[in-house]
DNA sequence: AATGAATGAGAATTCATTCAT
DNA sequence: TATGAATGAATTCTCATTCAT
């Protein structure tokens, strides 16, 4: 029954904790603000959570473990490399509308302020994606679908490195007023379009044919 | 002769500032901190800028004034496609290394608590390298350098997309973190190795032939 | 039931109340943290007591009750002065070894927090070994054992004085580092020593011959 | 300049600080109070002591520098054994009633919550006292002034407990009430009669004379 | 009656900003 | 004009006390 209570109560709180922090960044993000829009008491807040820190970790938390769900669904599928691409720029997308706060908590812990943790959470939070993406590559350039003189691991983070950036572009203001300087405003509203241009781009990248390589240096 | 000396305190005012504020980020970072290491008093700080906001976006100022000046000296480099993605990439490492600060400064104003200008620094900071890329693109696209059904705009963004993130990879602790996970750290260390790998994926996605289409979509 | 329940409850909530208090002064000692350890509920704590302070005052007068009644069986002893003093010196530091929290809570109300009851804690706790102590002082001067131009009051006072600078001397922390600075660890730890010199001490400070008056001041 | 007005300042602070304390003990006495009634701003406080701790522990500081230029004082003169000691008695009293402050302030650390510092401060502040009387005392007992089987050490802590309770007992509420209960408010008041039987106690104490031996254990 | 989650006033501490010198 | 001491609002965190269950 406590228990119950406890993890609905639990995730408002959260939920508010993430929509306050990816608002105003962790510093400015006000404890008493908070716990008061999430309609509880300070006191309640620090039973659960030892300090801010440790409060803004548990958002940050809660966060990733819905992107990494929606991560994780995507790995399922069993579409061929272009149409699995274009999906999950899609999820991508989706997911950024869909938890826009949660990509903007992503994106605080880049900023100088979360130094401390850098290490560790990289780990935890990269560790999935690199893993899985950099299977992919290493597959594809084994069944010759993607050139073969490439470091999956490399281009795992170059694809990632992609994804990335749109999400933010998509959530972050910052990100997404520059993603409208470089593409306009039309653009940035026309999903189809943005999904065939970037499908085109990791294609492209992917599927390098040696016999193309006059055009290369030298 | 108030002026003169004013203009060098200012910029050793600013450099202090960007060191301050890339360390800790904005927040955090203190003003009486910042003027006690840049040896002035806080009142001489208040008589420049109006508030700490200000001088944070001064100091961003000169900072993306210096970055952009390294961008334009990329700029004026007539080489072939292949070598110039390769010198940017290069100028990408090294001014990661000799100007980090710089490249935190701009990665501050990318979370939650700079949001307020988000609008108006898209537009000064992105402005050039989009309309340079762009027109990059475009040209190289006339020439029948690079595949045809793309748009200039969206693949400049893209290639400023992955270029970013190699900034910020080597000199953000997350990101750098996060270039390990995906790379390892040996990897991360290999500068020429990874000016290979990006060069091959940035050729590879421009140089998609059409003979190729059959891999693509529908 | 239930009150023979809350007699052991009560005992055990005390002792804690006690221990805590002892540990970390009124104002640092945790309620909460005392209701846990007792193993009941704040609850149940407040129902017995209306606050912090009635709580406190009730730990207290445990602690007095317990050290009361071992200074009441030093009374019934019909020694002669000079054992029966030993003897207290020896309960003196047995209690001390065994009930230190109680004697720590008696130095509780000697700090600036508890000025609120001085006086009535004061005529409370010290009018027994007050009236004792002066009693057998002045017995004893009716007997001639010792100096006849003394006010038994004022020789009871310093008695006491010494005792208690003893009890506290053997069970609080700064008393017992003084102690070492004094006397030295060695001393410190030689019960029996100490209990000569003491003894020496108190019975010199009584037993002055009239004889001796030429070395006194005028 | 700076230094002068620092000085002052900081002397008007540390001695509201010390009423503060001294009154309320360390826990209740509230630091936005102190500056208020300092009349300086809480940042002030702060600018000069790190925390509420470091800001008592120098509350304390200048307590004890006071009450040992006292101290100094009585040791500088070479009158007869009575004659000092009663000269330090009527100090005693002198102190507690100018000082009082101070002393309650040195009653303070030996409650629960200053266990921390303990051992520090009871060589810092009791050393000099210890080996001031160690020495009279040592002295005397080579002259014959005093008895000889006694330990000088623990003969000077007997003599500074009695000195240091008639302190308390001046100065502090709780051992003020507690000396009435024991020799009633007139005698408190009188305090040539106080003189006179605690150099009387003390005179006894210290010159026991061998031929007495029979009045002694076994 | 008993529980212990919840409350929220209160206290310590920080730091952007001001202004007397 | 420059200084940096002083300000005090703002914020985090604690814990005695209450009260719904």
């Amino acid at each position: 029954m406590f228990e119950k209570l406890s993890e609905e109560k639990k995730t408002e709180i959260l939920e508010t904790g993430i929509s306050e922090f990816a608002e105003n960044g962790v510093d400015r993000a006000n404890i008493n603000v908070i716990a008061k829009k999430a309609g509880i008491s300070v006191g309640v807040l620090y039973k659960y959570y030892a300090d801010k820190e440790s409060f803004f970790l548990a958002c940050l938390k809660r966060s990733l473990d819905v992107l990494n769900s929606v991560l994780l669904e995507q790995i399922k599928s069993s579409d061929k490399p272009l149409v699995r691409t274009e999906k999950i720029i899609r999820a991508v997308q989706k997911t950024s509308r869909e938890h826009g706060n949660y990509i903007r908590m992503y994106n605080e812990i880049t900023a100088g302020s979360s130094k401390k943790y850098a290490q560790v959470l990289a780990e935890k939070i990269e560790s999935l994606s690199a893993s899985v993406y950099t299977k992919y590559i290493a597959d594809a350039k084994e069944n010759g679908d993607i050139r073969g003189d490439i470091d999956p691991r490399m281009f795992a983070f170059f694809f990632d490195n992609l994804l990335m950036m749109m999400q933010f572009s998509y959530s972050c203001e910052y990100y997404r007023e520059r993603f409208k300087v470089f593409c306009g405003e039309a653009n940035v509203n026309d999903d189809e379009f943005v999904v065939s241009q970037l499908a085109k781009f990791l294609e492209s990248a992917f599927t390098f044919r040696s016999s193309d390589i006059k055009h290369g240096e030298k």
